[in-house]
Formats: structure tokens, sequence, C-alpha cells
DNA sequence: CGCTGTCTTGAACTGTCTCAACCATGGTGG
DNA sequence: CCACCATGGTTGAGACAGTTCAAGACAGCG
């Protein structure tokens, strides 16, 4: 399952690389985008910053709850392994969303977390919390904020996986990381996913050969173009209107994804164009 | 869709009810279940005591967001409406859980929620948020703790939506019930859905009558027991390791399923009782 | 180079959706 | 009081969409 997976936690060297600046106040409020009140704080807080490479765990499941982390750069894979080895995706978070949130409630982290690329967070001792948010009345209105952000992410996710055509399912997950990706001052119509197809497939509910599928249709209807996981969004309202179907479309749209329109609409490239990125 | 939906919100007649007692930080603290360092807050606090009729709804979806609210008794439903009509439900509700926390981070709640029986909530008004969290810490910590319980139970939900075959959601979902259940003091094997058979397939992501189906099955396999809407769990162990299931059993398990015994385990006793309420 | 992992595509099976009855209940009003 | 209707739950039958198994293409890597 695991594919590289270098240093569980962090194996003793990482520690190295880990340590490092101490961020002010206002450098996370930005980050997270918590509207402040009293711009004032510029203070100094002892939160350090971790770096992680890619596949590498910021926590395992089940172990004991000593921090929260924000995320910096990077992408984050939320997940639950059950017994029998499959994998369970319950969240993607990006750079400015909180990590660990649902475990403050508990002793031990109800899932793990782990990095699909280089990524870097910013860790909070779960000690330091009241103490911070006793001192810095910001520091507990910026906790609230991301905490408050993720359930709704949460909440949206419930929404997707309600959809009851994978296609549906995979257009509102795109629409989703699109809006993500703008609010990270990303482009919202043209992006690499981090993730793989299988990681895709868990979070939607769905066989990853599903989800396959779904994209060549999504690209056939020219919603959006595809290139392995580099992903062009051709039409955002078409796709946001094919995304808001939700049970029997009622009339038309069930043809469409009877089948391909024959007539190949993709220039019959091969799916890794080894050359040419995605064309705009 | 709606049935009697006497007041919007709270039309008028509403607030007459509403108003009333101002409770002690102890008291929402137990409530809550909020284990706090020093329990030296009897402090009176500045909320208000809400109650709301069966079909009532709280906060309308779009609405501006005022207040956060906190469940003292009774049932809710989180649920969004799409332009067609159709009602996804992400969430129930119950004594000791926080609603409007997803809200927190936006201008308009982004769900709807409505009360599914005689219910009370106590009402803290989004402006004195900031001044009770610095006022009082317990409060900020309270608030800390519902919002990560709650994000902890809809990272639960995805992974319930995430079972592929229908009977191990609903298997899942009710172990989730059971637990909330015993959270609250009552019985862990034996209550009362307050929801209708849509609504659970709403949350669920199927369709009503595969949750009827689902409730048929799960009775005959003898891992619980239904009469409408009483529940009875016969045997948890049992139903937990059902709820296990991922993907393809792997053997035996989907023999099972196949079709019922055949053999009539249950009585052949009507649908409904009329007399004799689910026997022990 | 062969290996491994990801992604795609094809074909058959099967579970769920959909449409359709049916029954029980509760409320309404003649 | 009972006919009437609306609501909620259950059950059956057919069709379709997704899963599953299987194969193949391609890239990265030792």
């Amino acid at each position: 399952m695991s594919r590289r997976n270098p240093s569980q936690t962090h194996g003793g060297q990482a520690d190295r690389t880990a340590r490092s600046a101490v961020s002010t106040m206002a450098d996370l409020l930005q980050l997270t985008g918590t509207p402040v009140e009293r711009p004032q704080a510029a203070e100094r807080i002892p939160v350090v910053l971790r770096h992680l490479h890619a596949g590498e765990c910021l926590v395992l499941e089940g172990a004991p709850v000593d921090a929260l982390f924000f995320v910096r750069a990077g992408t984050f894979k939320i997940f639950r392994t059950d017994e029998d080895g499959y994998e369970q995706v319950l969240a993607f978070a990006i750079r400015g969303e909180v990590l660990g949130f649902d475990a403050l409630c508990m002793a031990s982290y109800p899932v793990a977390i782990s990095a699909l690329e280089a990524s870097a967070v910013h860790v909070v001792p779960c000690s330091d919390i009241p103490s911070l948010s006793q001192a810095l009345p910001a520091f507990g209105q910026m906790l609230q904020h991301c905490g408050s952000r993720t359930l709704a992410h949460s909440r949206e996710l419930v929404d997707i996986m309600a959809a009851v055509a994978s296609e549906v399912r995979l257009a509102r997950f795109l629409i989703q990381h699109s809006r993500r990706m703008a609010d990270c001052g990303l482009s919202p119509s043209r992006f690499l996913l981090r993730m793989g197809r299988r990681e895709i497939a868990s979070l939607l509910g769905v066989a990853h050969e599903t989800v396959s599928r779904s994209f060549t249709t999504l690209a056939a209807l020219g919603l959006i173009q595809v290139c392995d996981r580099e992903v062009g969004i051709r039409d955002m309202d078409g796709l946001a209107a094919f995304a808001r179907s939700t049970r029997r479309p009622m009339d038309a749209p069930l043809i469409v994804r009877a089948r391909l329109p024959a007539n190949g609409s993709m220039p019959a490239q091969s799916r890794r164009p080894t050359v040419h990125r995605l064309a705009a």
C-alpha cells in the first residue's frame, strides 16, 4: 500500500530539518486568512516550522494527540486505514488549513495524515493552546476560523459523495478543488492534482477505474481537459451546471454519458503527450 | 416537502416561548461534556434558551449568520436543499452538540437546520463570542471542544458513506448513532430514530427504498430488531463486524445478503405490532 | 533491461435506482 | 362513524451504472 515511506512520522533525521523559524501572529493570520479585528499582533509566537518530503507521515492513526498543525505549503492527505488494509481518504488539505483539529476532543488521532508532496507545517503543541488562546485573542479566533472552515469543507465533501453519478461526484470534486486553489492565489482553471486516481476514488467512494472513466467522460463533454494529473477546466459554467445534477436529470443529460461522441473530439493524442503539455 | 412548518424561523409567536433562563458556564460545560481544567466558572452567562416544536426551522440556508447554538434537548437535522428541491441531509445533531459552527467562517449559513422533534437550544449571539471567549477561557475551550467533536462526526460520516454496500452503510450509521445515544446517557442498544427513512437515505446517499430493504436485511441476519422507527441492537459485536466490511468481503459474507433466509426467521408479524412493541 | 506502479480501457456480473404497487396510520370533514 | 386523502414504510420487477476481473500502455527506477 504505502509506497515509499522512508521515515515513519519523522525518523530521527527529519528532526534535523524540522526546527526552524518562529512565526509571528500576523504571519499566521495572513496564512490562514483569518479576518482579524485588531491587527495589532505582530507578536512572535513559539511555533516551529516542520518540513516533510513527499510520502512522509505527519501523524499516525491512533497516536497520542500532541500537536495541531497549520499547513504552510504543500498538500496533505487525511485518511483512515481499516484492518483489511483499505485506505479510506477523508480529505485533502492545502495551504492555510488546520490539521488535527478533530483530534482536540480526544486522546489519540482518529486519522493519519501524510504529505503528498514536499510540504511544510507550523507545529503548535497542544499544551500551548490554552495559554496562547488567552495571551493572544487572535490565536483563539484563528483556531475557531480554521476549524469552522474545515468543518464546512467536510460538509461539502458529504455533499459531493451524496451525488449518485460518478461523473457528477468528480465534477463537484474538481469544482471544490478549483475554488480552493483560487483561495490560495493559484489558477482556478488549471492545476496539477497532487493525488493519484486511487486516492480520488477513495475520497469519492467509487472504484479507481470509475474515476478514470469519469475523467475521460468529462473531457469528452468538453468540460475539462485532462492529461494524467494535469487538469484544465475549459467550461466552468458547464461543469458547475453538470455538477448540479442530483437524481435522474429528468431528460437529455443521460444521453451524453451513454457513449462518447464517437467522432474523437479528442485529437487522438496518446494519454501522455510526452512533450506538449495540455495545450491551451 | 416541508410538512407543517407553522412558523418560519420563528414567526412572531415563537418568541413568546423563546427567551427564558440564563445559564451558568458550569451548566454548559457539563452539557457539552467539555473537560475543563479549572472548574471555577459558576459564572452566569447571557445565553438564552430557545424552544422549538417538531418541524420548526432553527436556521434557514443562506440566512445571515447571527448566532451559534448548543443543543439542550431534542434532535436536529442539518441539511441543504438544491434548486431542484432535493434535500441533502448532512448530519443529525443531538444533546450536547454545537450547531452553526461551520458558519463562523462565513457571512451566511451554508446549511439549514430544523428540529425533528420538540427541542431546545442555547443561543449564543455571534457578537458575544469574542468577548465571552476572552472573559471566560472555559467558553473558548468549550467552543473548541464542540467544534472538534462535530468535525470528527462529519469525518465519521464520510467513512459511513464510503462503504459500498447499503447494508454496511446502515450498519455503520446505527453504530455511530448507538454510540452517540450512549454519550447522552441513553441506552445504546435500544432507541427511537427521530428521522424518517427518506432522511436516513439522504444522509447515507442511497434511495429510501434501499434503506428499507437494508433494515429488513440486517433484521433478518439477527443483528438488529426493527419496528418502524424503533430499533433494537441484538448483536452489537456482529453488527460491528458486519460494518467493517469494505470492499468485496473476500469470501462467505456475500452469501448472507444474497437472499433472506427464506424460512421467515421473523415471526411473520405485521410491520406494526400495534400492541407489543419490539419484544425484548 | 525488466520491474513496479499508475492510468486506461474492455467485458461480464450484480447491486442499486427507478417505477410501481401495496398496507398501515392519522387527520379531515361530511 | 366512515369515506377520503396524505404521509410513511415496505416490497416487487426491470433497467442501468458501477464494480470487478483482466489486459494493455506508459513512465520511473534499480
